[in-house]
DNA sequence: CGAGGGTTTGAAGTGCATCAAATAGTGTGG
DNA sequence: CCACACTATTTGATGCACTTCAAACCCTCG
């Protein structure tokens, strides 16, 4: 696939343009450059000037921010398919977290000017983004009741729940998306003590891990374990994009 | 001051409202509605229908999820001058969290409905309300990352920081706004916990406290303690409204 | 095979929660 | 104005969850 074609079928795929104009998909691809990334590549830090919005089309992108003494915050930890520093648009144009590539990653890279003008001009955009941000919000707002309420087991059965298909009946092989490392950090906990509270998971809940895949019976292993102390009811809908 | 007149200045003083028209404030305001709810009345709970949304004429209202044994997550309190529920448009029209009057507590009740059309049809109004979003997106990443990386007492250094007119130099009063336990509450600790973490905080930074009054002799005592483990340099902007 | 990262395990410490009880503060009716 | 009831707040004692530091183990890949 041809660097152009990639570029408008990433498009495309991006909720936030599913409603968008041919011509301005078109303004948007013309202006597009495909970055590669090796693993550890800052691409902006926390409070940049913002010029640029990304889409990730491989590999992992992490957001997050940090402290004079080097303390992290993971805000988010991306796919192929998803889209960030969109919203510095509203944010006096200065990103609101750090990016990092967390593996080999390409990136699209993309004018923030574009975006801004057609959420100006063209409404049906405006309420994509608005329908966008309020999916995020709401993430967030389930992110930060989980980390009130669950504890380190309870997060990670909650974050495999959202890796499975939440339809899916019978056995299930669940793969770790990255690092253990990286979901510990994900999930606001240290390595240690995301192998630890895996185990007590494996032992509370009879599911198997080997190495970075996890086998269930059955979903409902983990949705009484954890879902029992989280408002939402089960299934609780993948907001992530 | 007539009802009418307290709900228009309410509706013109909303940050979302400042670019609306003048017809569209009169059609709001004759839909308006307001309630007095007296302490510990609940106005609506978490995924319940959504066909209102609110503005606090004054009092205080608490924004909260809750789990199925009564554990709650507090996701904000609101003071007079703070509109909340308006969301839910975007989100299947069901309140994504309950709202209860922690105070006797007045609120302005107007439909969703005027909103959603008017978001739909006034590109400004959309405007502002994605500029409201992105500033509420921002001030959650920061609780998510203050929830992470600070301890209970620099999170009360934090909010006292908040609370506080940050140009002010030299001495200043401030006074918790709310019981402490709704304080704690706010900022996901036990109320023993936050009496505790008070008592190290006026150790550590020599600020006075004197039932709900804290006195300082400069920001500075709290600004060294609370903002070192944050990624954002003080001042941090209020984000609140 | 050996180097280097990722992962696990152990031991010890810290922070916060929990349970229980004392104290302070507030509003009420007498 | 006082006594009482009730709530908010503080204090103490204890336990659990998570972190930290250290070391071992494992896996992969050159």
């Amino acid at each position: 696939m041809s660097d152009a074609e990639q570029t408008r079928k990433s498009l495309k795929n991006i909720a936030l343009f599913k409603d968008a104009s041919d011509s301005f998909i078109a303004n948007l691809a013309q202006n597009a450059r495909i970055q590669k990334h090796s693993k550890g590549h800052v691409l902006f830090v926390n409070q940049d000037k913002a010029e640029k919005f990304y889409i990730v089309l491989n590999g992992w992108i992490k957001l997050f921010r940090e402290t004079l003494d080097g303390a992290q915050a993971v805000v988010d930890i991306l796919p192929a398919g998803h889209i960030f520093g969109e919203t510095s648009i509203f944010e006096d144009d200065v990103y609101p977290y750090s990016a990092e590539a967390v593996e080999p990653t390409e990136v699209l890279s993309l004018p923030l000017e574009v975006l801004k003008k057609e959420i100006e001009e063209n409404p049906k955009i405006a309420l994509s983004m608005l329908s966008a941000m309020a999916r995020y919000r709401r993430q967030q707002d389930r992110e930060i009741e989980h980390r009130t309420l669950q504890n380190a087991p309870q997060r990670i059965g909650c974050f495999l729940l959202r890796l499975a298909d939440q339809k899916h009946e019978g056995a299930i092989t669940i793969h770790l998306p990255y690092d253990k490392t990286l979901v510990a950090s994900r999930l606001g906990m240290q390595p240690e003590t995301f192998s630890r509270a895996l185990s007590k998971l494996k032992q509370a809940t009879g599911i198997k891990v080997k190495g970075a895949t996890v086998e269930l019976d059955s979903l409902d292993q983990l949705i009484n374990y954890s879902c029992a102390v989280c408002s939402s009811e089960f299934p609780c809908k993948d907001l992530s994009q």
